[in-house]
DNA sequence: AGGCCTCGAGTTCA
DNA sequence: CTCGAGGCCT
């Protein structure tokens, strides 16, 4: 064997190599080697291809990233039309489609095959001879674009399929992102200071018709195998089933819907569908729904097409977490501790189930960095968790009358100044006694987890404020039947446990006390700490700075606002009232728990519990002497899963930390 | 100085 | 629930 011969066996047998690790990591998502030795089998390949040009063959796969880069994209007019799909978004119309092909069928029922519809963007390949020749997208259905360039750096696409298929095949798919890629691209994107993509889809599009093919080949798209617009002769004439087409697929290297089931009737579809969607969020890929289509091909035939999309097919769609609408206005929201958030009213529109009008903005950086203004169409969005946020400002849909926003020069409550420290995201109204900030204060003070007054909410606190008859926490202990009643929230009956709620509040222990007052940086955990080292109220507002770091996850920052609170007069003034009206003043001894299983131990809850709330949870933890903690780590000791559990039981298991069900809790801390 | 870890604060709808 | 930021440990 000559020494050419040698070195084109070798760089055959790379390449054979290489694509069965593609086809293993892409298609199959299940490599059998690790990056690293990929890379050298793929630099070996490189090299010889480099020193030996003439073996250069254009289904290399150093060949991913070929070409020079295109500046346009040339028209492709497809084989067959690329239709797109009927959607419908609720049962009632998928039987009425269930019925119609019935009908068109004469009453024969058909096999169903139901496939996950993973949003990205449509794509058609053309084999000839097995070697990929064009991508196209779908553009209008009839004339696309040609993306060969960019498709071919997408490793799930086989260069050259794994059968020998003569004559021309035209494969039809979709090209999309996973979440994970479409969360790194987004990373970049921002660190290189452009504009971040809405959703995975957008980022699929965007990197698919990129002018140079080497960004395409950085963002990790992926393909699956969903129809076909043409099937060459010489391939047995086609398959018979949507199934045996996939299988045929799969047998080529393509990858097909990662979901895909066979159902006999249109109630398993529908089963289908009800148990997938609990699901999706757990995916690594967002899905919009599913596609339901008539398995035989011949009966495909016999339902035929309409002008824009086939009878045999129809996507059925889940309820959307994004959605777009108008932002009418935007308000600008005093918060307890005289933060300034811009709230975006906005058109109210149905997303995830429900009825959005409106959405936080977070802040004026957020507002900055999103570009959004006044009248703009937005983007909103309800992914996993509940709260909406705008995650986008449709730029290219301006009229011209949008108006920028810009952060209040004045408050809105009190007209107050707005000042922004330069180390600080938010802006305040420093006003202390500026009308809202009071009432929310007044809220938290009597909150749940604070002095606990039931009946005294956002309604009560309000028209309390507004009578002029509150205007600091120590008002709310001189409050009387006779005021209440001129009120028009409070009937007798309310009035009078609103004043017995009042009353009771006064027994409570110092730490929440000291967390209602609402320090700056003071939470719920702080006072805890605070009450129990100081003990007293006097001791607590008497305390230096030093004095006051010595407590647990007290520092600079907190001894300073801490101090700065109690030596202002006003402070002083209404803590002697509070005192005057009877409140407790003091942390009650804690009954140490000895050899208790909680004992120094750090618990964390997460999921809804069915027996006791987790408030009461975690202050059993406490009795028992341990702690309770919001998040998990490494140091955390127990996880106590409820239903419904989410990120923090994956966490946990991650780091594997014990878990414990809402009943073995329950006994741990019964005995 | 840097990297966890934890806490505080704000937030929507039904 | 998630972000930002303070505190503490290395």
């Amino acid at each position: 064997m000559s020494l050419m011969d040698s070195t084109k066996a070798e760089v055959l047998k790379l390449r054979e190599e290489l694509a069965r690790h593609d086809y293993n990591y892409y298609v199959l998502d299940n490599p059998v080697i690790a990056d690293a030795e990929y890379d050298a089998l793929m630099a070996r390949l490189r090299a010889l291809e480099d020193a030996h040009p003439e073996l250069v063959s254009s289904d290399s796969p150093t060949r991913r990233v070929g070409g020079a880069p295109s500046s346009r994209f040339a028209p492709v007019t497809h084989a067959t039309p690329m239709l797109s799909l009927d959607n419908s978004y609720n049962e009632q119309d998928i039987l009425a489609w269930h019925e119609r092909v019935l009908k068109g069928l004469g009453g024969e029922h058909p096999e169903y095959i139901v496939e996950a519809k993973i949003d990205g963007l449509s794509c058609a390949l053309t084999y000839e001879n097995s070697v990929l020749k064009t991508a196209a997208t779908r553009g209008d259905g009839v004339t696309g674009e040609d993306v060969t360039a960019n498709a071919r750096t997408i490793k799930a696409i086989p260069l050259r399929l794994r059968e020998s298929v003569p004559g021309l095949v035209e494969i039809r798919g979709e090209v999309y992102m996973d979440r994970r890629d479409f969360e790194t691209v987004n990373e970049s994107e921002l660190a290189e200071g452009r504009e971040p993509f809405a959703n995975p889809r957008n980022a699929a599009a965007g990197s698919l018709r990129q002018k140079d093919p080497s960004v395409t080949a950085r963002r990790r798209l992926r393909f699956f195998a969903h129809s076909y617009g043409l099937f060459g002769e010489g391939s047995g004439g086609g398959p018979e089933t949507h199934s045996s087409f996939i299988e045929t697929c799969a047998r080529w290297g393509l990858a097909a819907s990662p979901v895909r089931k066979l159902c006999r009737s249109i109630d398993e579809v529908l089963g289908f569908y009800r148990q997938y969607d609990a699901g999706r969020d757990s995916l690594p890929y967002e899905i919009d729904g599913l596609v339901v289509k008539v398995n035989s091909l011949a009966q495909q035939k016999i339902l035929g097409v309409t002008a824009k999309s086939p009878r045999w097919a129809i996507a059925f769609k889940y309820p959307a977490r994004q959605a777009t609408t108008t932002l009418l206005r935007v308000v600008h929201s005093v918060g307890r501790t005289g933060v300034i958030t811009p709230r975006a009213d906005l058109k109210p529109v149905q997303c995830g189930g429900v009825t959005i009008s409106s959405a936080t903005l977070h802040n004026y950086d957020e507002v900055a960095r999103l570009d959004v203004r006044e009248g703009d169409r937005v983007v909103i969005e309800r992914a996993g968790e509940v709260i909406p946020k705008v995650v986008k400002a449709l730029v290219s849909e301006r009229g011209g009358t949008e108006k920028e926003i810009h952060p209040p020069e004045k408050c809105p409550s009190c007209g107050g100044p707005v000042t922004r420290d330069p180390e600080e995201v938010a802006y305040r109204c420093e006003n202390p006694s500026c009308p809202t900030q009071v009432a929310r204060g007044l809220i938290h003070f009597a909150s749940r987890d604070a002095m606990d007054i039931e009946g005294l909410g956002e309604a009560a606190v309000e028209q309390l404020v507004q009578k002029g008859y509150v205007r600091d926490f120590a008002d709310i202990y001189s409050l009387d039947i006779l005021r209440l009643l001129t009120l028009d929230l409070f009937a007798e009956k309310r009035a009078e446990n609103l004043l017995d709620a009042i009353g009771k509040s006064k027994k409570q222990p110092l730490s929440r006390l000291v967390f209602a007052l609402g320090i700056r940086h003071v939470g719920e955990k702080t006072a805890r700490n605070l009450a129990a080292h100081f003990k007293t109220m006097d001791k607590l507002a008497f305390a230096g700075t030093e004095e006051l770091s010595r407590v647990a996850d007290v520092g600079p920052v907190l001894a300073e606002s801490i101090h700065g609170f109690f030596a202002n007069e006003g402070a002083v003034r209404l803590i002697g009232r509070l005192r005057e009206a009877g409140l407790n003043m003091a942390e009650p001894e804690s009954v140490a728990a000895k050899g208790s299983p909680f004992e120094g131990k750090t618990v964390v809850f997460t999921g809804e519990l069915k027996t006791l709330t987790r408030a009461q949870a975690q202050q059993k933890v406490r009795e028992l002497g341990g702690r309770d903690s919001g998040s998990v780590s490494a140091k955390t000791s127990y996880v106590v899963a409820g239903g419904e559990a989410g990120s923090k039981l994956e966490k946990a298991r991650k780091l594997g930390v014990t878990i414990l069900t809402e009943e073995e809790f329950l006994r741990l801390a019964g005995q």
